[in-house]
Order: structure tokens, then C-alpha cells, then sequence
DNA sequence: CGCATTTGCCTACAACTATTAGGCAGTTGG
DNA sequence: CCAACTGCCTAATAGTTGTAGGCAAATGCG
């Protein structure tokens, strides 16, 4: 009996791109034991459940979202940051569709801290350290930005975009454009 | 034996308000027939399948969430609408996060445009009157408007939010503040 | 009103998924 | 070389989806 050599970073990986391929809610144990070509319960041995592996294929995608975007962000500032971590999100979202719905798994609090949504929030913050915003004006720009990009993604994502003609790239950059002047301009324009 | 007396509304309905109780992702034919009473297989000659359910309470709430925003939008303009429009969203989802997530259920395009997903964009248009953007800019913005009230939501609701000490509703506030300012502006200041 | 048709819910069944328990063979360490 | 361990197996249970066919209640028509 040859032995399939499964390990928990095996299978997450194939889940991930089980995910993609097919959808991250068709994402089950039975899927992945048939693309190992072993039976079911001996992915038991390595994933506690169908939740474990859900949420292990959730952190992955966040820790490769996180690391693509560190990367992106890397040498740039301003609104040169913010158009690059803001194409990161999207691109990942148009590559790995499975693995961005699977960042979007609601975590408990304690795996969530644990993971790399940490990051996410960080990386955020050291864009807008090219913006002069003083707390807590900061974190609502933070949480802004994240939800402008996390939205639009999801949105054009779920087809939600499609029923019109103008290109979504063009939106895309003029929504990026617009949130580059907002944020310059916030410090000279306060709360209205 | 007594008639339940299902039909597609009423199981529609039901199965609204156990996506609100136990979460969308766990409304399940078994389920809505336990809360019925009756046996499974009885939803059958009323429900052509688990994801026609599905579809249904999306539909549903769809509507549901179009006609609370319309109510909203009557009778305010400009910064009054968007604040309006932006609340009705963020206490729907708040006070129904299971239809809230229903909403976000991916439709086939024929469906989606049979439902009420075309009157939140029209809606969106009525309050860009209040502002003075021509096309393509006006899609822009639309596009813009639901990714930021639907990425917050999104993400407030997932616990995103949860680990900072910022007020939630003073970020919301926030937001709307800046996206007010930023529509006003627009005008004056073209694509940098 | 009486009867035929339709409708609504039922039982029975088949398939797939999740999960646990326990077994046996292959691998590894002393 | 053998003992322990690891990895995948068979077997079995339970829950969910979906189909087929039956029986009784409601409905409608003469």
C-alpha cells in the first residue's frame, strides 16, 4: 500500500485550489480525500473537521494576500502605495477567487489574532503614514480604505458590475484617485 | 391529518428568519422543515431545490432591504439622502445579518436582474442628483457608494472592526462625512 | 350533494458528506 | 531485528439532499 504522504500544509494547499477551481463553499473533505485518491477518514488523521480545514485554507489565503501585498508596498509611498496594495486585493481576488472568499470566513477572535488579519490593518496604516492623519481619524481612514476595496472586490466579484457598460478598471482608478484626494485633502478640510 | 399549509412565500419567510437566528450558511431544507413540522421531502412539491431556498431568500431580502431604502430616500436630498441610504443599509444587515449575507448570495445574471438589484442602483442615481456628476463619472461613484457601504457592513459585521477601541458609529459617520465632501468637490476637482 | 380531480403532505429509498472507532501494514528508532 | 509509531484503511453512524409513488383532504363541477 502506497502511502499518499498527506500532510495538513498538503492539504490546504489543495484546498486552496480546490476553492478556486470550484468554489470555496464546495470546498469539502470528500472533495479533497477524492484529489488525494485516499478515503475520507484518513484526512481525520491531519484536519480535525470540515471547519479546521475551512479556516486553515482562510489563513492561508490571508497570509498570501499579506505577503503579496507587503511585497507591493515595498519602496513605495503615497498614492503609489496605495494603487499598488490596492490592485494587490484585486488581482488576488480575479487569480484566486476561492481563496478570497475563503479570507472572507469569519474567524473567532482568537484564530483571527493569531493569523495574519494583523497584518492587513498594519499595512494599511503605513500607507496612510504618506497622508497626515492624526488618531482616530487615522483608524476611519483605515477602516474606509478596507471596506472601498474589500466592497468594490466583492462586488464586481459577485457580477454586481456587469449590467453596465463602462469598464470596471476605469472605476477602479478613479475610485483609487478619489481616495487619494480625500485623504491629502482631509487634513485641510475637517469634519464638515 | 392537518395541511401545514406551506407555501413559497411562507417557507421563504421562515427561512429569512432562521438565516437571521442561526446564520445563512446553515439554512438548510431539514432545518426550515423541522420548523415547520412536517417532513422533508413535503417542501419538495413547493421548493424545486436547497439553492432555489436559497435564491428565494436572497430575492427576499433584496426587496426587502430596496423598499427600506426607497422609504428612507423619500423626501431628502443630498447629504441627508446618502446619510439615510448609507443607515438603512448598516441597520439592515445589523438587525438581519442572515439576510444581509443572504443578499450577498451570487446570482445567475437572469435572476439578478429579474430581482430588486436594480432598484439599489437606480436608488444610488437618485442621490447622485443631489450632486453634480455627469457620466462616466456618475457610474463611478455609484460603483464607489456600494463598494464602501457594503465593504463596511461586510466587514464590521465578520468582526473586523473588533480590535480597535474606535466607535464604530463614529467611523460610519466619518465615512459618510468624507463621501459627502468628496461627491461635492468632485466637480471642482477633475481626475489629478 | 356527490363524486372526480387536484393538491398537500406522507413513507420509502438512494446518494453524498461528516465524523468516529478500530485495524493493519510500512516506517522508524533503539 | 523487533517494537513502537504513523498513515491510511474498513466499517459504521448520523445528517442532508433529492426522487418516486401513495393516501387523504380540499376543491370544483354537474
Amino acid at each position: 500500500m502506497v502511502r499518499a504522504g498527506l500532510t495538513v500544509e498538503r492539504l490546504t494547499k489543495a484546498g486552496a485550489e480546490l476553492a478556486d477551481e470550484v468554489g470555496f463553499d464546495q470546498v469539502t473533505v470528500s472533495a479533497l480525500a477524492r484529489r488525494f485518491d485516499v478515503k475520507v477518514a484518513s484526512l481525520y488523521s491531519h484536519l480535525k473537521s470540515s471547519h479546521d480545514l475551512k479556516t486553515r485554507i482562510a489563513l492561508f489565503a490571508l497570509a498570501e494576500l499579506a505577503d503579496r501585498a507587503a511585497t507591493a508596498l515595498a519602496g513605495r509611498a503615497g498614492k503609489d502605495a496605495l494603487a499598488a496594495f490596492a490592485d494587490v486585493y484585486r488581482d488576488y481576488a480575479r487569480e484566486h477567487p476561492g481563496r478570497y472568499a475563503a479570507a472572507q470566513l469569519r474567524l473567532d477572535p482568537e484564530t483571527a489574532a493569531a493569523g495574519a488579519g494583523v497584518r492587513h490593518a498594519q499595512m494599511t496604516r503605513a500607507i496612510l503614514r504618506g497622508y497626515d492623519l492624526a488618531e482616530p481619524d487615522q483608524t476611519h481612514a483605515v477602516r474606509m480604505l478596507g471596506s472601498v476595496f474589500h466592497g468594490y472586490v466583492s462586488l464586481e466579484m459577485s457580477g454586481g458590475f456587469s449590467h453596465t457598460a463602462v469598464d470596471p478598471q476605469e472605476s477602479w482608478s478613479w475610485i483609487v484617485d478619489s481616495l487619494d484626494t480625500l485623504l491629502r485633502t482631509w487634513t485641510t478640510t475637517p469634519t464638515s
